[in-house]
DNA sequence: TTCCAGGCAATAC
DNA sequence: GTATTGCATGGA
């Protein structure tokens, strides 16, 4: 049965990997210098709003990108004192797309970044997943990443990994809906972010880990034959 | 040099 | 409704 893979996937990566504790925040090493770091047990954070601000930056900036280049573009908006909700309302969209350059995209990313922001400033409550999606350059993964890292409300992540491995184990069919995806953890799991946020987080960790790019793979696969 | 990365919106059919 | 294309940098 299905579901019962996909807890015991869930344990194997958890045993395999251990705790992951996404979403990686910046973090300051020491004077007027800035890391990123993982925080595994520790699922206190967000700690403050602009902590909230920072992880919302992070999952628009990471969209079809490296988290490398997400690194060096949010600490060049640190390092500038404008990673914060007032700051990018009050930026122009260049100066803002010169900080984000490392992370790509930077013409549209710092649009949407300025569109999120005015959305957030306005925030009253916690979102919902259908008024994220009504903003222009938050899709379904970006939305969910942010409900889930960003406000530790349980909306399960699919992302390009989840897909291949899912597909690759045959617990889904090529060509499955984000929704379909979604509703399989979502009603398998028990209802809980924590295990919603390590699931997602061991899922990317695997897929770094196993599945080679593309021309690595053929290679590897040319040299059995 | 080519390919890829923690997607999304606009456009085409 | 589904398929394709543009967006851009840095690393392998």
């Amino acid at each position: 049965m299905v579901k019962d893979r996909i807890i015991k996937i869930y344990d194997a990566l958890s045993d395999r990997y251990g705790p992951q504790g996404w979403w990686p925040v910046i973090k300051q090493i020491k004077k007027g210098e800035f890391g990123c770091f993982y925080h595994k047990n520790d699922f206190s954070f967000p700690k403050n709003k602009d902590e909230l601000f920072e992880i919302c930056v992070g999952a628009i900036l990471t969209q079809n990108t490296s988290w490398k280049n997400v690194e060096k573009a949010l600490i060049n908006l640190k390092n500038a004192k404008m990673l914060n909700c007032d700051s990018i309302i009050k930026a122009n969209k260049e100066t803002i797309g010169e900080l984000i350059k490392p992370s790509g995209y930077y013409n549209q990313k710092s649009e949407r970044l300025k569109i999120f922001a005015e959305w957030f400033n306005s925030l009253k409550k916690d979102p919902t997943r259908e008024g994220l999606l009504t903003l222009k350059g938050i899709g379904e993964e970006t939305a969910d990443s942010i409900l889930l890292y960003g406000f530790s409300i349980p909306s399960f992540v699919v992302d390009a990994y989840t897909k291949r491995i899912l597909s690759n184990l045959s617990l889904i069919n090529e060509n499955s809906s984000y929704g379909e995806i979604q509703r399989l953890f979502e009603s398998t799991l028990p209802r809980d972010f924590r295990l919603y946020q390590e699931y997602h987080a061991l899922l990317v960790e695997h897929a770094k880990h196993f599945y080679m790019k593309k021309q690595n793979k053929e290679d590897f696969l040319l040299s059995l034959s």
